[in-house]
DNA sequence: CGGCCGTTTGAATGTTGTCAAGTACGGTGG
DNA sequence: CCACCGTACTTGACAACATTCAAACGGCCG
């Protein structure tokens, strides 16, 4: 039973200067929003790797901005395959609307810390600053464009084409996070099960389209370390168009 | 080419009694939001079955509610083959976020009444009203919440499983617009070729399955006209949760 | 050094897509 | 009312793709 009353304590997340998770929100704000948001922020929780922040028809009582760490979104099936319906990096918002259970779970990747703004708070803090409803809207909005990416990824497209996609998205997401880092190599916390998992196939299918990309030198991917040696064909295969990887990384417009 | 502007003139929506559009937004709001909103409205328009409200790639100028008709999302990719993304109601958002252009494009199944309002309104409309602005976020919650599960049951799912869950959701949200014809029969504006679409499988595959179902007095899908025979065996088949059933309809809690 | 988890590979099986041909429905014009 | 036409549905045979099962290998950590 995981409950957001203990708080980490250990770890006071600095939202004025956090870059992550509030960035979708309030990137032209006034600072003072930022400082605003600390006075409705419940407190930080810390998630060990391979734990749950919450499990699938479990209730959740807030919502959570991931400050650190990655985690993934997912939903079971009564025989027990799993569907991973979204990779989660810092910035991304987690569980909204109270009274409701949530109809995934969340695990965590990696070990991470995410900060939690009490549902009961949401209301006020939208009467008080308008403009963060349209943000908050604009941000989920986002991911379910991505969820329609996917969908037209796992619905239409070859398990060769799958994986070039799902790299893809998660290399171009990464680096922005990190721009100064402008490597083609990056540590991916996954197993080739998670990918199985993300892109409707069995793991060791996947295994074996790795083995192709990385025979014809597209990429290379061992034990959590992904190399994009050719990105230009990867983008090929993945067939996703420029404009749709730029709507991966977009940030609110600011007008 | 297609624009907001030509309005049909012919038929002015009425907001202050439209049940479809604003509901979502303003169920418990006083009717003078409802009244408001007509302010921000730029107008209505009608679009014949088969024509795209807009393509893929197209920009979107306005935001759109569906007054009347069904609607769907689609995406193409280069070999001509589509995904369907959505299935879109009366009452379902259409498009959001100025000066983008659309991941996806929009058909009408039906004749269809659309009503825009243009992005500039947007923001002095949620400054005055800050409360739409949560529900709107929420309504796209939900839109998200939706593909994820039409992801699992694509990524993880028989292709038998797979149809019975996109007849069960169709279903489903087709009777809570009307619930006062409680009949297991519905006018379900679709071809075999739009449910292998939707649900990533060839349309000749779909006529399987169907024959299948059919064949054991589950369901019967025959020239648009939908007829669910055995409601538990679906559900059961379909493998989604009562749970998940009723988030596909639910409302914005009224707190 | 041993054990574990994740990866790699092969062979057999199964599901779904493709191609090709035929059939039924529904609307239109005579 | 009927003949006609186009679109959608139906069916079978075959091929392609992905899954499953089983076994071995590899890195990593105690």
């Amino acid at each position: 039973m995981t409950s957001f009353q203990e708080k980490s304590g250990t770890l006071p997340v600095d939202c004025v200067a956090c870059r992550a998770s509030i960035e979708d929100l309030c990137k032209d704000c006034a600072l003072a929003i930022r400082q605003v948001l600390v006075g409705y922020k419940l407190g930080d929780r810390t998630i060990k790797a391979g734990d749950d922040l919450f499990r699938p028809a479990e209730p959740c009582a807030a919502l959570y901005f991931i400050f650190e760490g990655w985690m993934f979104l997912y939903s079971l099936i009564e025989d027990g395959r799993r569907q991973i319906l979204h990779f989660a990096l810092p910035g991304s918002l987690l569980g909204l609307y109270p009274g409701r259970t949530a109809i995934y779970g969340v695990e965590a990747l990696t070990n991470a810390v995410v900060c939690a703004i009490p549902h009961e708070h949401l209301g006020p803090l939208i009467e008080k600053h308008p403009g963060i409803g349209l943000r908050l809207a604009w941000t989920v909005w986002r991911e379910r464009n991505l969820a329609y990416d996917r969908l037209s990824s796992i619905g239409r497209r070859s398990a060769r084409e799958r994986v070039a996609r799902l790299l893809l998205e998660l290399f171009v997401r990464y680096r922005m996070m990190w721009p100064a880092y402008r490597s083609e190599e990056m540590h991916l916390p996954l197993t080739q099960e998670h990918i199985g998992d993300a892109t409707g196939m069995s793991g060791i299918h996947v295994n074996r389209v790795l083995r192709g990309l990385r025979n014809e030198g597209i990429v290379e991917f061992h034990y959590r370390r992904l190399r994009i040696l050719n990105p230009d064909r990867l983008v090929d295969i993945a067939g996703v168009d420029p404009q749709t990887i730029l709507s991966w990384t977009e940030r609110y417009p600011s007008t």
